[in-house]
DNA sequence: CCTGCCGATGGGCAAATACTCGATCAAGGG
DNA sequence: CCCTTGATCGAGTATTTGCCCATCGGCAGG
């Protein structure tokens, strides 16, 4: 017999371990192990305890969610986000919609659930759409709908991934669209836009936003930006020299997360960004080509939540 | 993405797992969780408790006392054991006493705890003898310990595996020898010894034992009896003839625990082992040579009780 | 359309569990 | 030798958890 075997100590683990096989295995109360290993109840309650601090007890999850989980903590943790959520990917669809459309739609519908006034403001794109479409109806003319960002095309017509008037009807709740274009032609035509009181007001409520809905945009040719018509090849190719990785509410950064000072970023019509800590302002982004600029946009902390799915958290944790 | 994905019973499950992983993963309340699901405290509650009976959650103790523990459980449900103890065994000296002693020890200990006057009666043997040297020093005069059979020597000198006076030594109790020797000569002189009033009176203080503690012998030509020298090669062999395979302070029985009707067992001395199932009969016992004598005491209910080590709590279940 | 049934929900309460605090005790240093 | 230090214990208390039950809402059948 090994030296050492007897002594307190491996006696006292021993004994935690006993606590915790009958507690976690055999299912007794503390009550019941107290009385079967004759120590006090508050003894056989340190001695569980010890059993879990000492890691002697494992849980394992047998479920797709659990692994989710734990990527959502480690995320959520690597980046320092206030709140992260990882759906299960489909293998054979990893960048599908659907499931991170539910997910940002059941947290979404958490927050509408309150009685207060809860001020929603909303990005645009198919992200914030596709979450707008798994909402069921309800009644909440309690809130407020806002949007970030203006929703004209170039063309001017109406861009198809607005969702804030579609969120506000849903829910039959007032909203405020964004009385201004994407982009203005030049700064001194944005500070004119700006000064109107509506315009004003409206960013006034984008900056009190209870919770910020926002998808990501990469910046490569596949780029909403580009794809929709915002930014041309020139500019697109301008943009990428000065370092963009993606854009929120079209707000152009680089891969540290900065916002970039340049020509474009001058013309956008779009709320800022908000940067209090305590405003949740929460991504919906997953998908290969975004991962650049989902991580640039944790790294510099314009936002502070994420919804994405399993592949892309996995992505974002690798080295 | 799979059909069904998103159907109501999976949708439940996952947020079963959701909860299981941040109650059992991440240590949060029930109330925690609640407010993070968005959903009630009771709903909460149920949703943890169907992690748990849908099986997603599984614990594992890491230590070697969990295999232990495994095993007494199975060990007492396939013999219909009130209690069971497995202590783990050295692999390079798996029939070694201290382990199974300082268990019997604490087992001993705790019912000496007790204010109520208890009945402690002991067999003998080299387990016992362990046991007791287990024992830290107390005072607990108000228990009473009484030896279960006598403890001559064919010689006359006294056995030294005869644990009773220690016992009463080292725990400051009074006690009661066994005033007869092993074996009469035949069983009318037994008859003559147990009219005594003394004999009598030992023997209805084994019969109400609040705790017996008996060792169990083999009956090969290793067995304690033989070695012992009160039992020669011919008699040894008779009894084989007659399907002994272990012993009970003396008392010998056969491979399905039934006590061998025989010219022996008539001239056995020893207290009549106790028969209710409410009086605790534990046996101490371990080692390859004991198991077959383990195993039919177990069969025949001889002892509802068993202390034994990890490699031989092993072999009573192989098959 | 109404009605009764079934499963889910949340309030309330008792049991179980975790934490705080002062008392006690053994080990080690002055 | 005594004192300090740190660990452990049990009592008491706050928190958490499990369960019962009245109620609600959807749904199938009349």
């Amino acid at each position: 017999m090994t030296t050492g075997r007897f002594t307190p100590e491996a006696t006292r683990l021993d004994d935690a371990a006993r606590a915790g096989w009958l507690y976690y295995v055999a299912g007794n109360t503390q009550d019941e192990i107290a009385r079967k290993l004759g120590v006090s109840r508050q003894s056989a309650q340190r001695l569980v305890a010890m059993a879990v601090s000492e890691k002697l007890v494992k849980v394992r999850l047998d479920h797709p969610i659990a692994r989710c989980m734990d990527l959502a903590l480690s995320v959520q943790q690597k980046y320092g986000l206030t709140q992260c959520e990882v759906v299960p990917s489909d293998p054979e669809a990893p960048d599908l919609l659907t499931g991170i459309a539910i997910a940002a739609a059941s947290e979404l519908e958490r927050v509408l659930k309150s009685d207060e006034r809860k001020i929603i403001s909303l990005g645009t794109g198919r992200s914030l759409k596709a979450t707008v479409e798994q909402l069921p109806r309800m009644s909440c003319p309690q809130h407020i709908v806002v949007s970030r960002l203006g929703n004209m095309m170039s063309d001017g017509s109406a861009s198809p991934f607005n969702a804030t008037i579609q969120l506000a009807e849903r829910i039959g709740a007032p909203h405020y669209p964004y009385p201004l274009p994407v982009l203005a032609h030049d700064s001194d035509e944005l500070t004119t836009m700006k000064s109107q009181e509506a315009v004003r007001n409206t960013i006034a409520l984008c900056e009190r936003a209870d919770l910020s809905l926002v998808g990501i945009g990469q910046m490569d040719m596949t780029a909403p930006l580009h794809v929709d018509g915002f930014v041309d090849n020139a500019e697109m190719q301008e943009l990428a020299d000065a370092g963009a990785v993606g854009e929120i509410t079209s707000w152009v950064y680089d891969a540290q997360g900065r916002i970039i000072d340049c020509a474009f970023n001058r013309r956008v019509a779009s709320a800022p960004l908000p940067r209090a800590e305590d405003r949740p302002v929460v991504a919906i982004a997953s998908g290969e080509a975004k991962l650049p600029a989902i991580r640039a946009a944790l790294l510099g902390g314009l936002v502070n939540g994420l919804i994405t799915s399993e592949a892309t958290a996995e992505r974002l944790l690798a080295r």
